[in-house]
DNA sequence: CTTGACCTTCCAGCTGCTGGAAAGACTAGA
DNA sequence: TCTAGTCTTTCCAGCAGCTGGAAGGTCAAG
């Protein structure tokens, strides 16, 4: 199988395939004698493997680990679990930091007039060093 | 003002202070006769409102915009309100994005028993091709 | 045999900084 | 006055995670 055919079956752009195993992070593949990339279903899976893992936002090196553990028969689920966590947690703090943006963006748009005039409460709070922020209310 | 002054003032770093002179973000500051940076207030308010913007999630780009409006005595709120409701509608994408992720990320985590065997519905779910895409139920 | 679709390598660039090296400028104290 | 220490300057390199493009080799169809 030569990279277009692997990387179409594995859901990913040929660059980031050839990307993936200058990386290291999946196994550099057998070559054809002409120096083409030839590539097994394994290989595949694994490619695969890997671009749901980046999908859920696991980082490189957790993926490099995450595709340890998928190749370890002798594997703990403990320890897949403890990288999920951990990773679910990261999600949970960027909601939580996105809410807050979100609810003091949307509060500033709904004060702006969004008129003609130069007057802006969006503006302003921007000009403003520690804007947002409520000093002993 | 010095740029350590300056940028203190501004609550950010010197290093980030010169790149936003670098790229053109902010004007290039005067210089003292031995080459130094000089900042006057006026400077540091406009790194102050590039701060708040980033902190914002607003790109280099759209604060070159917003700067721009900052500046001018003469803009509309509308055209500021444009700018800031586009980025609010980044935000709600992404938690949107962020939901979804947490949801079927929690839902493998709490399946998995996270104990030394080596059976993992996490690990399962990342190597399914389709994976977590339930199909004609 | 030619065309066009593939494949290869390598280098550069994207965003938004950040770290570090080498070298000059300034200030306080002995 | 010398010196130590803390500025400051420039420039180069690197982080993540690709992505685009150039220059050239390979292969199958017509």
């Amino acid at each position: 199988m030569n990279i277009s055919t692997a990387s179409k079956a594995a859901g990913l752009p040929a660059k980031t395939v050839r990307y993936y195993a200058d990386i290291g992070l999946v196994p550099a593949p057998a070559r054809s004698e002409s120096g083409y990339r030839s590539y097994d279903d394994a290989s595949v899976r694994k490619l695969v493997f890997v671009r749901r893992a980046r999908e859920f936002g696991f980082s490189i090196s957790e993926c490099r680990e995450l595709l340890g553990l998928y190749e370890d028969r002798r594997r703990s689920s403990a320890d897949v679990k403890r990288i999920a966590t951990a990773r679910l947690e990261e999600i949970g703090k960027k909601q939580r930091e996105l809410q807050s943006l979100h609810d003091e963006l949307a509060h500033l748009v709904d004060a702006c007039r969004g008129d003609d005039r130069p007057d802006c409460p969006i503006i302003d709070s921007l000009g403003d060093p520690g804007g947002g922020v409520r000093k002993s209310p």
